[in-house]
DNA sequence: GTGTGCACTATTGTATACGATGATTGTGGA
DNA sequence: TCCACAATCATCGTATACAATAGTGCACAC
């Protein structure tokens, strides 16, 4: 077996283990469908997410639905409250604060493990990511671009072989979608491109040292880009909503 | 705010805190039956977990166990195998050491910042829980003094308040509980009463450094009480039970 | 005696029916 | 005009029936 394949199977058993532990296929598609729905911001925080219209849209019963609203509840991307149903969930300043830090303690860990272990495949999958980014950014498709900038993070959690830091990387990284869709306020992303290209660098040398401090930086800059000042992103009343016509 | 935003929005903060999002009262009677019976070890790793057999047990019908089954699944204490049912997780060496390891990253911020905010409630109740820990001891009950181990950790979580380390660090101690079970090989384990209480005083007395550093030393310290020389716990395939007869 | 295949059993997977809950609207009275 | 209360509606919570699946043991042929 080639060093490749050993990568690749070694990646393989790790992701066997990484998503939500869902029973059944039908659960999953609808667990995923709904998830990248809402990393894509399609579906904004707080839209309500009814069992039943959820259930005709993938053509699912309700048991199924209710499986993967509890599998993404338990994620914390949507929140449901007994007897009113399911939502997007909509993260306040002091959760995202919270998501950031603790990515600050996690993902430095996961950087300098995938320095260490990256193959030359790794890298090159990891600079054909950066291109698409580029891509997406120039064509200005901001939801695939927030998209693959998400999955960058998690691409370096799997390459760490790290099943346990991985999962908890894949739940901060969608409720950091989920903040970003709430705060982000800052024109410039470019910053962003050039941190993840010097990650990857540092990847490829093998620094692990370098690799976790550039990821601590960048998130320490990510946080930075939200704006945490406005009024309330959220909960305005009807009253408030019609009042300034 | 009207009284019914207001309403929604104390529903919203109380299922905050909670542990799982756990939709209704009986699931997680459910849920919190079979936790704290895997946590004492009555329900060692690789129990079958039969649907109807909870269900029978807590007078619950099988949608009930199924959703606290989830729930467990997801925090990884018990493993579902679709179509096979659902077991008391047995997790492996890599896992453990990953777990410990993660527990590493988390906690030490977890007890600087409790250290930060513990009010004198907080330390006389954390002293009084060393006291029980003591008494299980002393009393020689064991199921006792691993679960009262294991729920000082989570109350230094909870004193951080911080919401989202709070949860990973009840998962990983519910996993760790696991581990314990199944590589714990140390005859004394006067050393960790001892780590306990200089946490606590390190925190009375507000200094978040060294109860960063005593939290770091005590989960190494923890770590080397386990085992894992020992062949294996689990897999032995039944040409090795048999073979060597 | 050995191997193959079939029926049986135990268990899980899924849909659905029915009851319960909470929001909303409409009506009556003060 | 406003409040209280009742009826209505949408939605969720739960039990249960039935289908599907994996495991088990038996019987039969060779």
């Amino acid at each position: 077996m080639s060093i490749r394949e050993a990568a690749s199977e070694r990646r393989r058993r790790a992701a066997a283990g990484t998503p939500s532990p869902l029973r059944s296929e039908r659960v999953r598609t609808v667990y995923a469908g709904l998830l990248t729905a809402i990393l894509d911001h399609r579906l904004p925080p707080g839209t309500r997410l009814p069992e039943d219209e959820i259930g005709a849209a993938f053509g699912a019963s309700r048991t199924i639905v209710r499986a993967a609203l509890q599998a993404l509840a338990h994620e914390r991307v949507v929140v449901v409250e007994p007897n009113r149903g399911a939502q997007v969930a909509k993260p306040t300043v002091e959760e995202a604060r919270q998501v950031f830090e603790v990515r600050s303690l996690l993902e430095p860990r996961a950087a300098s493990l995938a320095a260490a272990r990256a193959t030359k495949a790794d890298i090159t999958a990891l600079r054909r990511h950066l291109k698409d980014e580029r891509d997406a950014m120039a064509a200005d498709d901001r939801h695939r671009a927030i998209a693959l900038s998400a999955s960058f993070h998690i691409r370096i959690a799997e390459i760490a072989e790290h099943a346990i830091l991985e999962g908890f990387i894949r739940e901060l990284t969608s409720r950091s979608s989920l903040v970003v869709s709430l705060y982000w306020h800052r024109p410039d992303t470019i910053c962003e491109r050039h941190a993840h290209s010097a990650l990857v660098d540092a990847l490829a040398e093998g620094a692990a040292d370098r690799a976790a401090d550039l990821m601590r930086s960048h998130l320490v800059d990510l946080l930075s880009g939200l704006d945490f000042s406005r009024p309330l992103p959220q909960p305005r009343s009807l009253a408030a909503l019609l009042g300034p016509r």
